[in-house]
DNA sequence: ATTTGCATTAACCAAATGGTTAAACCAGTT
DNA sequence: AACTGGTTTAACCATTTGGTTAATGCAAAT
C-alpha cells in the first residue's frame, strides 16, 4: 500500500549512483546490481544491456537539470535580471544535485555532438538566443561593447566551477560540506554583481 | 646517432595520450602497446602494471603543469600584478597542453586527498599563500573587502574552465581550434581586467 | 666464437565482466 | 487445482583484460 519501490525503480537509483560515482567505464554491472540489492540478470531484463541503462540515466540527469535552466534564457526579461535569475537558479541546481555538473562535463568530453543532439532535441540552443539578446543590448548602447562568448563563458565559468573541485576547495580550506554550501549560496548574488559589473556603463 | 626514441620513452608518450583520452578506467594496455607500436609486455617490463604507468603519466603532467603557476603564487610582487601575471601564464599553459585540465579536475574528484599530497609534496599550498596576501591587502585598506576564497575560485574559474568545455564551445559557435585559441588569448587579459575591477577601490 | 645480460616477443593464464538461460517463484485467472 | 504470465534467481558462457612466462634476439664483453 505505501509507496513500494518496484525494480525498476531500484536499479534507476543504484545506477544512477554508480555511474556518477564512477563513470561509463568505471562501473560494474554488478555494483549496479548490489547497491540495488537485486539480481544482475535484472539489469538486462529491464534495460538490456549496460550502454542502454547509461543512457537511461544521462537523459534523466540532463533533463531534470537543464529545462529550467534553459527556460531562463529564453525568457523576455531585461539583461541584468536574466543573469540574476540565471545564475542564482543554476548554483541553487547545483547545490540540490552537486554531482550533476562533473558528470555532465565529463559526458561534453567522452562525446560532444552525441551530448549537444540529446540535450537540444533540435531546438535552438538557449545559449545561441542569449548570445543574440546581448548583441541587441549592446548595440542599444545599453551594456558595454563586449564579446558576446566571452560573457557567456564567464557566467558558467563562474557558476559551474566551484563544483567540479569542491572536494579540493574543502580540503585547502578545511571547511565542512555544509559551510562550502554556504559559500556557493553567496555566490548566487555575487557572480551577478560580478558579470553585471563589469559590462554596466 | 638521431635522437632515437626508446621503448620506454614510447611508452610514456603512448600512455599519455591514450589516458588523457579514456582515462584509467577506459585505458586500455592493449591499446597502449599499439600505440606505442610494442609489445604488451613491454608496458609492464617497464613500468610493473597499469596503476604505476598512470601514476608515472601523472606525476609528468602535474610536474610539467603546476609548478610555473606555483612560483607565480610565491612570487612577492603586488595583487594585481600577481594576477595579471597568474591568469595570463595559466590560460597560457592551458592553449599549449589543452587536455591537462580536464585530467587534473578527474584525478581531483576521483581521489582529492591523493592528488593534493602528490602535487604539494609536503610545500604550503601556494593557494594558502596566495589568501594570505590577499586579506594582507585586505587589511591595509588597498582593495575592497572580499571573501579571499570567492576571489581564488573566480580566478581558477575563469582560467581553467572554458577549456573543460572547448568541445561544447566550438560546436555552438561554429568555430575552429585556431579561433578558439584567438578567443583564449583574450581572456589573458579580460580576466586579469575583470578580477581587478571587482576589487580596486 | 662464446658468454653474458638486457630487450623483445608470442603464447599463455587467471580473473573479471557483460551478458544469457533455464528453471523456479508467485500472483491472479479459470 | 491447474494454468498463465510476468518476475526473479542461480548457474553458466564467451570475451576481454591485466598480467606472466619461457623462449628468442642481439649487442657488448671475454
Amino acid at each position: 500500500m505505501p509507496a513500494e519501490i518496484h525494480t525498476p525503480e531500484k536499479i534507476l537509483i543504484a545506477a544512477r549512483k554508480i555511474f556518477i560515482d564512477k563513470g561509463l567505464d568505471g562501473a560494474r554491472m554488478q555494483d549496479i546490481a548490489n547497491e540495488a540489492g537485486i539480481n544482475k540478470a535484472m539489469l538486462h531484463y529491464y534495460f538490456r544491456n549496460k550502454e542502454k541503462l547509461f543512457e537511461t540515466i544521462f537523459d534523466q540527469l540532463a533533463n531534470e537539470f537543464l529545462p529550467k535552466l534553459f527556460s531562463i534564457l529564453e525568457l523576455e526579461i531585461p539583461l541584468f535580471e536574466k543573469i540574476e535569475k540565471f545564475c542564482s537558479a543554476y548554483i541553487q541546481q547545483e547545490i540540490e544535485t552537486p554531482y550533476v555538473p562533473m558528470f555532465i562535463v565529463k559526458e561534453i568530453n567522452r562525446d560532444p555532438d552525441l551530448f549537444l543532439k540529446k540535450v537540444l532535441r533540435g531546438r535552438n540552443h538557449p545559449l545561441v538566443i542569449a548570445m543574440v539578446q546581448i548583441k541587441q543590448e549592446m548595440a542599444q548602447g545599453n551594456i558595454k561593447p563586449v564579446e558576446p562568448v566571452q560573457l557567456l563563458l564567464n557566467i558558467i565559468s563562474l557558476c559551474i566551477f566551484p563544483f567540479l573541485v569542491q572536494p579540493m576547495v574543502q580540503i585547502i580550506t578545511g571547511i565542512e560540506r555544509e559551510q562550502f554550501v554556504k559559500l556557493m549560496e553567496q555566490r548566487k548574488v555575487l557572480v551577478p554583481q560580478l558579470i553585471i559589473q563589469s559590462i554596466k556603463l
